[in-house]
DNA sequence: GGTTGTTGCATAGCATGCTATGGTATATTG
DNA sequence: CAATATACCATAGCATGCTATGCAACAACC
């Protein structure tokens, strides 16, 4: 009949991502960037000039979300929109300058964070846990996993 | 020089939370409670009538985040407040008959979306994965992982 | 007993997530 | 080709997290 937040794995989750959030805020703050904005700079890095469907779809976030993440990098300074050629709708999403200079910071910055955060765990386990929690995302991503299963 | 977003666990865990979040906010709708709501009321089931500093500690939320949430908890007469005896500052939080009554059906929404999560997982390896999650929690929390350790 | 520090709470302002809605542009189809 | 359906994006409104401030009440200390 209790509830016992030591063990759901939700709540858990929840709390490693805010404390995550947390030190990765801490550590990009210097270079002028949040968490949401240094992932969608790490797509961007992998591959300029996408369109915010392609963004949206890539990072798993609704697209209104990433409408406004946008708006504010764009305010920020670390992107430029350009319309898209053969299609009126859409926008290219560029990295600036800025931006672009900030890539080798900004992803020391984060290995790091992630590092710190699997120091959590004897080294041996580290891999395991990277593939059970990828598993779990999967797994919930995909069917809404029914009662039975 | 790539951050590879499928293996931080920071980022991965966000997700989780994010999905977690999602289907128990989606289940436990239909009782007029969302996930944060839910989490204070499992707080206060296990004991009635405590103050906003306790909740706050206990459920490791800023105090002004608990604050605006017991706000809204108020005003959806999940809660009411007293005068706490003894200290002018404080005050009593406590269950309203509603909440009350609403216990054994968002307790058991709860814990069936946390069997649902770890569905994810072979039964064998989800105690280990609750276990390596609570110890990564736990680490964080504590001293701000020094970057030798 | 008054000064100073601490504690409990509220509020303002922001970021990031969501759903719902609407506008414009493109595609599909009878 | 006109009508309808889809697709892309923006905006509004909300919840939940945060930091920074401020006020009132309590505690400690000389």
């Amino acid at each position: 009949m209790n509830f016992d937040r030591t063990r759901a794995a939700g709540v858990l989750a929840g709390e490693l991502a805010r404390l995550y959030g947390a030190e990765l805020q801490r550590r990009l703050a210097p270079l002028g960037l949040s968490a949401a904005q240094f992932l969608v700079l790490s797509e961007l890095w992998a591959e300029d000039g996408q369109t915010q469907r392609q963004l949206t779809a890539r990072l798993g976030v609704e697209q209104a979300t990433m409408a406004n993440t946008l708006a504010r990098m764009e305010r920020d300074r670390l992107i430029e929109r350009t319309p898209h050629p053969g299609d009126r709708r859409a926008q290219i999403v560029a990295l600036s300058d800025a931006a672009r200079a900030l890539r080798a910071e900004a992803v020391d910055a984060a290995a790091e964070v992630n590092r710190s955060v699997l120091e959590g765990l004897p080294a041996a386990e580290r891999e395991l846990f990277l593939s059970m929690l990828g598993r779990i995302v999967s797994a919930m991503r995909a069917p809404a996993a029914d009662p039975q299963t």
